[in-house]
DNA sequence: GAGTTTGAAACT
DNA sequence: CAGTTTCAAACTC
């Protein structure tokens, strides 16, 4: 498979280009090619063109791109090293690990896994094949730091061997990412998790087995009739095993639609646990080994099989990312506690499977919190009934979930296609998302979209919701609202629930609640009345700011702010009275808090990004922690915070997510509660992340992004997506596209030079669709 | 678990 | 817009 895959780029390429097709997809892909030195570049756009893939996970992408800038210090360096070598995965890995390590601080691998898990599968739904070319992508695409952008470029034109070790770090970049942005902190799972990172370090240097299998690799491809063996191989500790096996696979090389289960699996970078755990359930272990697969498959991608294969495998892929964003969490709890019972893996695939799919559905057993984001569909329904079209974008990053979800694909398909030239303008920026769970915002995404494609909110209510907002409160404690209510019924902002968009649960002990599906209509209207009143009063309390240092980007609790500002008298913001603290922000000039001593940061330390604002002068006490915050109080300050309060580990919750997107929204509409209507709670944060990230990308530096992301985002950039409903997404992407950035002419090494005609929309997105098909 | 404190939401 | 009341979460015991 891999060899000959590769000699087969070269060929078709040529013929590609002579091609009819060739000539037209050159027409309307807004990248020229200078000259097309290498066949394979070319082939790749044409052949992998996987406009799908890298639409169809924008999510993904936009993870990938968050996790991407974290990791890209460390991975970039790592890659560096790596990408030249397939074999030295495991230095590579033990690169990451170390900088998970770093990161670790407070990462929670249970979230951070999920979010990582997002992304993965979001790649491996889109297109195996594609995987390499989509990395370049996205990376040029991506507003991520242009670190990640060169890179992948290089690597793309250069040598596919380097695009698939730059996959492969990426891959395992992301897993770790999730360990990064731990600084969310969601789970208190996760204590384990970090310390199975450790372990990793330690395993992933001694182990070889990951390397045995990355090197093979750059091949490897996971037949799915492979994967029996192929999880057996995961599934015994034994390196020597792994080894031997792993050779075999690459020839097989066909996709596999349990990549993105492992992917999922990988969430608990488990790699490092596999290795130490031999105890350890095989699941761990196959996580672990997925992800390496993951990233051969990475490298599959390249041969045409590998698309065909990988189309068929998407619908499974998608599930694996469904449970990823769903069960992420779950799974790493489920899988301490079955990693037992998974561990039987009679067959490879069927246990992966399994996993991902009991997660999903039933998964949520073990855990009902886990589906945090179900109740979401408030939201999403008042918006679906409004713009189709922006339930659509929104769709798409939860399409995915959806997709996973529901059995069609097909049309899931099409629409993420449609939807997917949105995402991939965002997937370049959602590091902040990266801090968030994904995974909740995945639910939510994946609920508003079932919702509104499907219609199926009051199924996801029923059941799903519930198990969401578990998880919330399960890996933050926050995310899994319930509500205590006794007098508004549910129907007023007292509740938690009906504020976050979610319906209430099992878990909730309210009385007389109306917030539920059955009384939907209800709900409806006295969520419309609310917005009436306060066109935001749905919207996202917090607004987190992309921070970039340097290359480096990342969240950080200081660059989310409260959009409306706390009140607080007595609290002096250091208990979860205080909006600000809850959401794990810092004060801002908004606040007009009484005594700041908000621990993410105080109101007088408050820096409105780009511009330096003096605090506002109410509470001179910050002023010690305002100097330390304005240079890097993050750090410290979320540190101090985990230790104080572990749950506020991750400073933006789910919620803040959701919140922020919604301000995003809102303030982008200038008042108008459009997001609530249009963007499902969970989805619209990712979209705000995704415009904050391209405009972090366009901002020339970090500070600025802030102001800007502050200003502009709202009045402009935000306003479009979530708007979208006035400007098509595409214009929003066109607009937005980090194209015109990433497209950036990979250096030397690449041959073929790109030169950005006019960005259009992402019409590729169908177009490929269309190009593969012809293919 | 009950009671208190707190601050947002709602109301006037 | 300001003041008051209502409410439910957060907190304390």
């Amino acid at each position: 498979m891999d060899t000959p895959e590769r000699n087969r780029i070269c060929t078709p390429k040529s013929k590609f280009e002579d091609s009819p097709v060739f000539n037209y997809l050159n027409s309307l892909s807004p990248i020229k090619s200078v000259r097309s030195a290498n066949i394979s570049q070319t082939f790749n756009s044409l052949s992998f063109s996987s406009p799908p893939s890298v639409f169809t996970s924008p999510h993904v992408s936009s993870q990938k791109e968050s996790r991407f800038l974290r990791r890209n210090f460390f991975s970039d360096s790592a890659k560096s090293g790596l990408a030249s070598e397939n074999g030295n995965d495991g230095n590579t890995r033990v690169t990451d690990a170390e900088t998970a390590e770093i990161f670790n601080c407070s990462a929670d691998p249970p979230q951070n896994p999920d979010s990582s898990s997002g992304t993965k599968e979001v790649h491996l739904p889109n297109e195996s094949l594609e995987l390499a070319i989509e990395l370049p992508r996205k990376l040029k695409y991506g507003c991520e730091s242009p670190e990640s952008n060169p890179v992948p470029q290089h690597r793309y034109g250069t040598d596919s061997v380097r695009e698939i070790t730059g996959t492969s770090s990426s891959l395992r970049q992301f897993v770790q990412p999730s360990l990064e942005s731990c600084s969310c902190p969601k789970n208190g799972v996760e204590v384990q998790e970090i310390s199975q990172l450790e372990q990793k370090n330690d395993e992933e240097e001694g182990s070889d087995w990951e390397n045995m299998i990355s090197d093979a690799a750059g091949l490897l491809v996971l037949d799915p009739s492979n994967d029996a063996e192929a999880t057996k191989e995961q599934l015994n500790p034994n390196i020597s095993s792994l080894n031997s096996q792993a050779p075999d696979l690459p020839q097989e090389g066909l996709p596999k639609p349990q990549s993105g289960c492992l992917e999922n699996d990988n969430l608990g970078t488990g790699e490092g646990m596999v290795q130490k755990n031999t105890n350890c359930t095989p699941q761990k272990l196959q996580s672990t080994s997925r992800s390496k697969k993951q990233v051969k498959f990475h490298n599959e991608k390249v041969d045409d099989k590998a698309e065909k294969d990988s189309k068929q495998q998407r619908g499974t892929r998608r599930r694996c990312l469904l449970f990823e964003m769903g069960g992420g969490q779950k799974r790493r709890l489920e899988d301490d506690s079955k990693s037992g019972s998974s561990s039987s893996p009679s067959d490879g695939k069927v246990t992966s499977e399994d996993r991902q799919l009991v997660p999903f559905k039933a998964g949520n057993n073990s855990s009902p919190c886990m589906v945090p984001g179900i109740g979401l569909h408030l939201n999403a329904l008042a918006v679906s009934g409004k713009d189709n079209r922006v339930v659509k974008q929104e769709n798409l990053p939860s399409g995915k979930s959806l997709i996973s979800m529901s059995s069609n694909i097909t049309s899931l398909h099409s629409v993420e296609s449609e939807l997917q030239p949105l995402n991939k303008t965002f997937s370049l920026s959602s590091l902040e998302r990266d801090i968030v769970p994904a995974v909740s915002e995945d639910q939510v995404m994946q609920d508003a979209y079932q919702a509104s494609v499907f219609g199926v909110s009051e199924e996801f209510e029923s059941g799903s919701p519930r198990k969401r907002r578990r998880r919330y409160e399960n890996g933050g404690d926050e995310s899994c609202k319930r509500c205590n209510c006794k007098k508004s019924k549910c129907l007023k902002l007292y509740c938690e629930c009906f504020a976050a968009g979610v319906y209430c649960v099992e878990p909730c002990s309210c009385l007389d609640c109306f917030n539920k599906p059955i009384h939907e209509d209800t709900v409806l209207a006295t969520r419309k009345q609310i917005e009436s009143r306060n066109p935001l009063a749905f919207a996202p309390k917090v607004i987190s700011h992309v921070a970039e240092i340097g290359e480096e980007t990342y969240k950080t609790p200081a660059s989310a702010r409260h959009k409306k500002g706390c009140n607080c008298k007595k609290s002096s913001c250091l208990k979860k009275y205080c909006e600000c603290f809850q959401g794990g922000v810092g004060c801002s000039i908004n606040c007009r808090c009484e005594g700041c001593k908000n621990a993410f940061g105080t109101k007088d330390g408050y820096v409105p990004s780009g511009e330096e604002i003096e605090p506002e002068g109410e509470e001179s006490e910050s002023s010690e922690k305002n100097n330390m915050r304005k240079s890097l109080q993050i750090s410290e300050v979320h540190n101090d915070i985990e230790e104080q309060y572990p749950d506020h580990v991750t400073p933006i919750t789910p919620f803040q997510i959701c919140r922020m997107s919604v301000q995003l929204e809102f303030s982008s509409s200038s008042g108008k509660p459009p997001r609530p209507s249009i963007f499902p709670v969970g989805s619209s944060p990712r979209l705000l992340s995704n415009h904050i990230q391209q405009i972090s990308g366009v901002l020339p530096t970090p500070l600025k992004l802030e102001k800007q992301f502050q200003i502009a985002a709202p009045e402009d950039e935000t306003p479009e997506f979530l708007k979208g409903r006035n400007s098509s997404p595409i214009s929003g992407v066109k607009t937005a596209s980090p194209n015109g950035k990433r497209v950036s002419p990979p250096h030397g090494k690449s041959t073929r030079k790109l030169v950005l005609q006019s960005i259009p929309s992402f019409p590729s997105l169908t177009f490929h669709d269309q190009t593969d098909d012809h293919q």
